[in-house]
DNA sequence: AGTTTATACTCAACTTGTTGACTATGTCAA
DNA sequence: TTGACATAGTCAACAAGTTGAGTATAAACT
């Protein structure tokens, strides 16, 4: 669904082709938004034959041939209707939320492990984000356009955040005695 | 892929029919696994396909014939082979995040009606789980399967906080002049 | 000379998740 | 008595995401 309304968020900015959208969404939005070259392939094929977009081939020299990518005004009428639809949250689906749930029927090593393991994962996104955060904040009077794209990498920095500070939770719980950990746990 | 393991999990406590296994999925994971009874159902049938469940038709008066679905050794073996594999953490892929970063290009009041919106929801949901909370809390000495449930809980709680939290930060930033708003922003 | 990296794109098979319709029975309240 | 709700399940079509392989060219490094 959204896949093709990022898609036509950045063609609103300026023509990209597949492969400049690939690393766009690499580099931009991939704290919130994830998508393989494939897919972002196939979308742009489905969405030039509704009419949201049209593409232009361009030859290059010392490069191989590209498809440029046009938003048209039926991708354009699309996309902001697209923006006063409501729209709902996403549901999270998290194999390590299931195996502190299944804590009972494993080892608290390989426990401890799986939450270090996620918690240094975390930490070296956040630590990413915290760079880009930084560079930010270090231009003059950005445009608009970048205020936006700073309020969703804020977004990217609290969930970061947010999943270092449950590990740390966790890993604190259950290194104590089961039976003695509630209180401290619930005064956080 | 851990669909399976999450309905191994339940299984490890105890026999369910797939309906059991629906409500259990609505009121003890559903801040971290969604699965509608379909995809229960589906999984169901494909989990007794390869042997990790095994099910009893059992019979009932006053209500429909049911299923009941133990995990085998198989599953068990399964089951615990998994707890021990690294996790990845779930991509997100979130709309209104998109609705943001295209935020020049949308009024100003549909993208504050988006956030308001969307503070609420998370608002309800973070006071459902309060409610759950506080019940677990006033639980004298609790299972150790209580614990680790609670503590899945407490990942839902920080995590509907975080979007409050960042839907507050995007729309006291919108509401000033854009340009001015930056400085408050990163004290945050 | 051979390998990696970057550019640029395609195809197919598969898994997972969503939507909507459908069959049944029994209880409870308006 | 009609309609809503809880119980208990099935089927089919579709949309979205993943995995893996493949085609090509050119630069850069080893």
């Amino acid at each position: 669904m959204a896949l093709s309304h990022t898609i036509l968020t950045f063609l609103s900015e300026c023509a990209h082709s597949g492969y400049d959208l690939g690393k766009r969404f690499e580099d931009a939005v991939s704290c919130f938004w994830k998508a393989s070259h494939q897919q972002i392939y196939r979308e742009l094929s489905k969405m030039e034959g509704i009419g949201w977009i049209e593409a232009e081939a361009i030859a290059q020299q010392g490069k191989p041939d590209k498809k440029l990518y046009r938003i048209t005004e039926t991708g354009r009428n699309e996309l902001e209707h697209w923006f006063e639809l409501p729209c709902i949250p996403t549901p999270t689906r998290e194999d390590l939320l299931v195996k502190v749930l299944a804590g009972s029927y494993i080892s608290r090593s390989v426990l401890i492990q799986q939450l270090t393991d996620r918690r240094s994962l975390h930490q070296a996104q956040l630590n990413c984000y915290r760079e880009k955060e930084n560079a930010f904040l270090e231009v003059e009077n950005p445009e608009e356009h970048l205020i936006f794209r700073y309020l969703t990498l804020r977004r990217g920095i609290r969930y970061e955040s947010e999943w270092i500070d449950w590990c740390d939770e966790v890993l604190t719980a259950i290194k104590t005695k089961p039976t003695t950990l509630i209180k401290p746990i619930h005064l956080s």
